[in-house]
DNA sequence: CATTCATAAT
């Protein structure tokens, strides 16, 4: 063999591997790998890494430790490159100690070493620590006076690691401060931003985001688009969700789906429906993904025969079993519209494991229809799978308390309680002027309180002369009658109203977000509420949007 | 000759 042919090959090779990750093989890295082992080709730095980017991409550990091992024995060149793709590979398949082992075994890292620890954290729900490797980057970057230690991976990454934890508000900070220190934000960062935004429904930073997208000429880019259609409809705007969406020149699979989302979200069936014809017409093929966005449209709108429809033709012309959340829909569709039975049935005939969520949505059916007997079955079903499951509980007591039997509910509460189960705490939140505030029920906390309290009783006047009567059997607290009426007039959402109608001009639509759905009685309340001011109150709950305008609700009882 | 870190829909 000539002299240098070896070399001309094994770079033949590397391309090859390096292609196969590209491409999204990672199978079939390991394969040609294994087959230079065959021919017994030795390996240089360049072959490790691609391979070792494929255990990454196929989160094999042990194959990943194997390859590890090699490239010890190999001798090769233990640079930074092949440093980085170990700290990648061990990161990203859950094993943090490893990944910090490669990393302190480096005899120098780079920003890119520091980023794939700092994703490693946010991978693995560390927010706190990720962090920590953040500021503590920004400790070096000025200590040695280098070139700027972190990037705009960095800064996306951490944007990323405080959304997932619920923390938008802080991302959005955050997102200012990178662009103060003069870091450029791009499709990336952008998609994270409006995450946080579409997390908080901050309406105003979504569309001051836009703006941005817009100047830096991300605008084309299919996950920005994507992110943008979707922001748009948790944020409450389906008008500019739509906007977005026709303007865009390419759609996949995924951006049609983000738009039947926010369609069921907004009870809007009949668009979801028809633009889903659209899509398979324009040749994009729906996923798994795609039908659970369809069949809760037409579950949020009552559409029963339409969603019967969408589900066989799911699992006959495309081929998609039946996961979970289809299962979910399903009963959540038949139930809503009064099929109990045929609900049950169908919990009764999933081929998997029994789960909690179809078993809700049975039991909120239960709560809507005033069916005690099947409720009772379905709690102690729930109550099985899943005892620290308070809502369950309530849900069973509101049944009771429908059906007039305030003592069965009150045991109900009574158990809950002995057995030490916390309900979750609800709670709203309101952006006015480009600050997001929140409430808890009861609370005291906020500045402007006492102006809260007269608007209260203010609206509460108004809403008693046009002729609303408070509902006391959803009020679960262990209190009297004459304290129950007061707890309703705290709910969060209406402290959180009460703060927007102070805080805005007359007639400015309000938006809120709260973490579990609206209770009945709050829902009457904020018909009336949108009637006596004249002002639409859009809120998002757990599961979809309700639009509140001239004492109606766009849910039209069905949430 | 080349290689490393990041993104959307339930």
């Amino acid at each position: 063999m000539a002299p240098g042919t070896v070399q001309l090959n094994i770079f033949a090779w590397n391309q090859k591997l390096t292609k196969y990750v590209k491409e999204g093989q990672p199978e079939k890295t390991m394969q040609l790998f294994q087959q230079m082992q065959q021919e017994e080709i030795s390996p240089n730095e360049f072959t490790f890494v691609p391979v070792i980017n494929a255990c990454a991409g196929l989160g094999a550990l042990e194959d990943g430790r194997l390859v590890h091992e090699q490239l010890i024995q190999s001798g090769c060149k233990f640079d930074v490159f092949v440093g980085n793709s170990l700290v990648d590979m061990y990161a990203k398949c859950g094993s943090i100690e490893d990944a910090w082992r490669v990393f302190n075994k480096m005899p120098c890292q780079d920003v890119v070493t520091w980023n794939a620890m700092i994703l490693g954290q946010v991978k693995c729900g560390q927010g706190q620590k990720a962090l920590e490797l953040f500021r503590e980057m920004e400790q070096e970057g000025r200590v040695f006076d280098k070139m700027p230690s972190r990037n705009v991976v960095t800064w996306t990454a951490i944007l990323l690691g405080y959304v997932k934890c619920g923390q938008g508000q802080k991302a959005l900070d955050l997102f200012q401060e990178m662009k103060q220190e003069g870091v450029h934000p791009n499709a990336f960062t952008f998609v994270a931003v409006l995450n946080a935004c579409a997390s908080l429904v901050a309406l105003e930073d979504g569309r001051c985001a836009h703006e941005q997208i817009i100047q830096s000429g991300c605008e084309s880019d299919v996950f920005v688009g994507s992110s943008l259609v979707d922001m748009y409809a948790k944020c409450g705007s389906m008008e500019d969700a739509w906007k977005v969406f026709n303007k865009m020149r390419s759609r996949d699979v995924v951006t049609w789906t983000a738009i039947l989302g926010g369609c069921a979200m907004h009870g809007h069936g009949k668009d979801a429906l028809q633009h889903f014809e659209r899509m398979c017409e324009e040749g994009v093929e729906p996923n798994d993904v795609t039908f659970v966005c369809l069949l809760s449209a037409c579950s949020h709108a009552g559409l029963v025969d339409e969603g019967m429809h969408c589900y066989t033709s799911m699992i006959t012309d495309y081929m998609i079993s039946a996961k979970l959340e289809h299962y979910t829909c399903m009963v959540d569709l038949l139930g809503r519209a009064g099929h109990l039975q045929e609900a049950e049935n169908m919990i009764m005939a999933m081929p998997f494991e029994p789960h909690v969520a179809p078993w809700m949505a049975l039991l909120g059916a239960c709560r809507i229809h005033g069916n005690v007997e099947m409720g009772e079955r379905v709690a102690k079903q729930i109550l099985e799978l899943d005892p620290e499951n308070s809502a369950g509980y309530v849900l069973l007591s509101n049944i009771y308390a429908a059906a007039g039997n305030m003592h069965l509910s009150k045991n109900v509460e009574q158990q809950r309680k002995e057995r030490g189960v916390k309900k979750h705490p609800g709670r709203t939140w309101i952006e006015v002027n480009n600050e997001v505030h929140t409430f808890v029920v009861d609370d005291q906390d906020h500045p402007q309180m006492i102006e809260i309290r007269a608007e209260l009783q203010r609206l509460s006047g108004l809403m008693h002369d046009a002729g609303y009567v408070p509902d006391t059997n959803f009020v679960l607290h262990d209190v009297e009658e004459e304290e129950k009426l007061f707890h309703l007039c705290h709910h969060s959402e209406k402290l959180a109203i009460a703060l927007g109608l102070i805080n805005t001009p007359p007639g400015t639509p309000l938006r809120i977000r709260k973490n579990l759905r609206v209770c009945e009685d709050c829902h009457t309340s904020v018909k009336f509420i949108s009637k006596v001011v004249g002002r639409a109150i859009m809120v998002r709950d757990v599961n979809r949007f309700h639009h509140f305008e001239d004492g109606i609700c766009s849910c039209m009882g069905y949430w």
